[in-house]
DNA sequence: AGCACGCCGACT
DNA sequence: GTCGGCGTGCTC
């Protein structure tokens, strides 16, 4: 009986649209599986591919004088028959080339080149090297340890043993310099480094008497999620339950416990977290409950680190696998269980091709497994919210469980709004308004910390000349330059360059294009807003992070230890602050300006705002002191802002649902953004003309479907290519992934890169 | 991606 | 009459 093989290719080509089949030798078949990567004949030439199915039926509709066999097998099987499914779902439902999107799917370190050796071809690409297998557990005496109020990352280590032992290699990983601050608590004598917890061979009493116990009673909300987990689990059909629980509100338990359910029926769990949140502590968590059963899969593990973690997942050895984005894809059999966590998060999406969204693939994941998907948020996206109310999405039941309940006594923080049209009538001229004065000097005096956020999103420092008018913009891109004062530098933040300028009142100052000296700074940065806060609280420990001063190394982490070891300090930064920063003693927030990014083009301004201030609000009176957020705008009417001032968010729910199935938006309808760019702009002109013909010839008459452009994109020049974009509605029914590529598959797009993106995030 | 097949201009 | 341009299409 002969079998057949069905391979993708890995070819680099939108043209491959399909797999080819192959007759597996006699000779092969014991090797030839799903996942395989093999190298076959094609056309004449070597080709690498990976089998995606196997049968013993001959290919239908092709000649079968002109299947031929596949040569050889190049690597054993990656992944298994749903993730090949997937695989072939993701490259139609993104418009993305095949190949890329079976790439996902390989072991960290395999590639595609192959070279002739004697026996045949093999694999490049070096045999990972044996990754280190030191664990690092508390001592007895180490749990009463203390660290010192400046070593960040001691803290943050005990943090992540408190639950549990570690590899050190994870911690690392995670942590940057946790290395140095092990050998300083080992010297200390307060943790202990050993190999003699080698996986697959686990020192089990030593393991499970580190494992986190589980707290004892659950709330309310949280045993109505996990009932919820455990009827989707049930259904096997990749139901979906929207854990949506403000911020400590126990999700990571629900998740733990949903996964130590999944685990007993013998079953795997994947759970996603944004990559700033897989953190010491997140790894701890996981690990303190389920020990070495759980992989990592991190973009900071070397590629030998990822290949082991991936290894022990794909023998069995570790059923839970915790990671960023494409530990989605990582190689678990009998997947019951997809954690999301903070399903809201825009990194979610990738935004180079195969731009998949790592939520939408969970949910065909799922599907495909008979898996349940639960998604966590304390901001769910108005996606997920409609799927909710609708009940299901594409067949699938959606629920939403909802935690309102806090564990503890932890209170909100109380928020109010400054109208800062109000300061300005008032000949306030800083950035500060007076009530946000007042509050950073008496949260200065009592020795608590502040933290101000400013909202730089689509705004920035800028020079703009008083007489004609005109802002330097970047010769290679079509942003206007922003302005650094400190360095007395105009940069692009699109391509990087720098010039060095000068601004009124500077005597050499020249508008470079009506020669006037009045070229003035405009708009807030950072360092504006660092010196007026150097006048306000003179002598204050002040901490600035936006990317100027991160840029370096590990500085990221030094700012935030000399932020947490001054008392009185007063933490001034960009979005990076927002997230994942947790101080008990911060007990102000302030918002210097949070309306910029509601004002950008894009339709999810409004949401992204909310999310934004609903975080950073979170970030104030942690720990036992009562916290409060001011909010400075211009626009205080906002229901983005309104609604994070009364802790409403069904408020802004109402309004933002509203507007979006006024302006046919998601989630109401789906999105689509053919981009094309070219240095040649004429070029990129007629391709982008053709590829918006052909999708109205395509589309015409289809109802619910809208071809809107082309236009210049918001970034009409970037690092000295053209760009325009067609952007397409369609219903929540259609396949608008493949409308698009074969819309574009008609164009003849030589010398210039087109990028389809299908639900579209990002549409600058 | 490669490499065939295929139909129009300047050469032995 | 042929050699060669690269435009269109196919590869299991």
């Amino acid at each position: 009986m002969a079998r057949f093989a069905s391979l993708v290719l890995d070819i680099p080509t939108r043209a491959l649209t399909a797999p080819y089949d192959y007759a597996v030798p006699e000779e092969l078949e014991g090797d030839v599986a799903v996942g395989c990567t093999v190298l076959v004949n094609f056309s004449g030439r070597p080709a690498v591919g990976y089998v995606v199915a196997v049968s013993d039926d001959a290919p239908e509709g092709v000649d079968p004088e002109k299947v031929k066999p596949l040569e050889q097998v190049l690597a054993p099987s990656a992944f298994c028959s749903a993730q090949a499914r997937l695989g072939l779902w993701m490259a139609r439902e993104y418009a993305a080339p095949l190949n890329a999107c079976f790439r996902l799917l390989l072991p960290a370190g395999q590639t595609v080149k192959v070279t002739k050796g004697d026996n045949g071809w093999s694999l490049d690409g070096s045999v990972p090297d044996a990754p280190e297998d030191r664990w690092v557990a508390l001592t007895e005496k180490g749990r009463d340890f203390v660290p010192r109020a400046n070593a960040l990352r001691q803290r943050e280590v005990l943090e992540g043993l408190a639950e549990g032992p570690q590899r050190l290699a994870d911690l690392a990983a995670v942590s940057p310099g946790a290395r140095g601050a092990v050998t300083a608590l080992e010297k200390k004598g307060v943790v202990t480094v050993s190999s003699s917890l080698k996986t697959g061979a686990v020192d089990e009493t030593s393991l499970s008497s580190a494992r986190a116990p589980r707290p004892r009673v659950l709330t309310q909300g949280q045993r109505d999620a996990l009932s919820a987990i455990a009827r989707a689990r049930e259904a096997a059909d990749g139901s979906v339950v929207l854990v949506d629980g403000v911020t400590g509100s126990g999700k990571t338990e629900v998740y733990l416990q949903a996964i130590e359910e999944t685990l007993a029926q013998g079953r795997t769990a994947i759970v996603l977290v944004p990559e700033i949140s897989l953190t010491a502590q997140t790894v701890g968590r996981f690990r303190g409950r389920f020990g070495d059963e759980v992989s990592i899969l991190h973009s900071r593990l070397s590629t030998g680190e990822r290949r082991q973690q991936w290894e022990l997942a794909r023998t069995g050895h570790s059923r839970v696998v915790v990671g960023a984005r494409s530990a989605l894809f990582a190689p678990l059999d009998n997947v019951g269980l997809i954690v999301v966590d903070e399903e809201h998060e825009q990194s979610y999406k990738q935004d180079q091709a195969p731009r998949y969204h790592a939520r939408e693939t969970a949910a065909e994941l799922a599907r495909l497994h008979g898996a349940a998907l639960v998604l966590g948020s304390a901001t769910p996206s108005m996606e997920s919210l409609e799927r909710c109310r609708e009940g299901s999405w594409r067949g699938v039941p959606w629920v939403r469980a909802s935690m309102p309940e806090r564990p503890g006594s932890a209170v909100l923080p109380a928020v109010s709004v400054v109208d800062m049209r109000e300061q300005f009538r008032d000949r306030n001229g800083s950035p500060l308004s007076a009530p946000l004065r007042k509050a950073l000097l008496e949260t200065h005096a009592a020795g608590e910390k502040s933290v101000l956020l400013l909202n730089r999103r689509g705004f920035a420092s800028f020079l703009m000349c008083r007489d004609c008018g005109c802002v330097p913009t970047c010769p290679h891109c079509s942003t206007s330059l922003t302005y650094h004062e400190r360095t007395r530098e105009l940069a692009c933040h699109t391509c990087g360059s720098r010039w060095p300028a000068r601004a009124y009142p500077d005597p050499g100052t020249v508008c470079p294009s009506c020669g006037s000296r009045y070229l003035g700074a405009y708009g807030i940065g950072t360092q504006r807003v660092e010196d007026e806060l150097r006048a306000l609280l003179p002598g204050a420990p002040i901490v600035r992070m936006d990317a100027d001063t991160t840029k370096a190394k590990g500085a990221h982490q030094k700012l935030l230890e000399e932020f947490d070891a001054s008392p009185g300090a007063v933490l001034v930064g960009t979005q990076m602050i927002a997230k994942g920063l947790d101080f008990p003693d911060v007990t102000l927030v302030g918002v210097v300006n949070a309306d910029t990014s509601l004002k950008l083009p894009d339709f999810r301004a409004a949401e992204r705002t909310y999310g934004l201030l609903e975080q950073v609000a979170g970030r104030a009176g942690r720990g036992e002191k009562p916290g409060r957020v001011l909010i400075q705008t211009y626009w205080p009417t906002h229901p983005a802002i309104t609604s994070v001032a009364q802790h409403n968010r069904a408020a802004f729910v109402r309004y933002e649902m509203a507007m979006r199935r006024e302006a046919d938006y998601p989630p109401f309808t789906r999105l689509g953004n053919v981009t094309v760019s070219s240095t040649n702009e004429g070029l990129a002109e007629r391709v982008v003309t053709q590829v918006a013909d052909e999708l109205r010839a395509a589309t015409a008459g289809r109802p619910g479907w809208r071809v809107l452009g082309p236009t210049d994109c918001l970034k009409a020049k970037a690092k000295d290519r053209y760009r325009r974009h067609v952007l397409v509605k369609a219903p929540l029914s259609a396949d608008l992934g493949a409308v698009l590529a074969e819309a574009c598959r008609e164009v003849d797009s030589r010398g210039t890169s087109v990028a389809i993106d299908v639900d579209a995030c990002d549409l600058m």
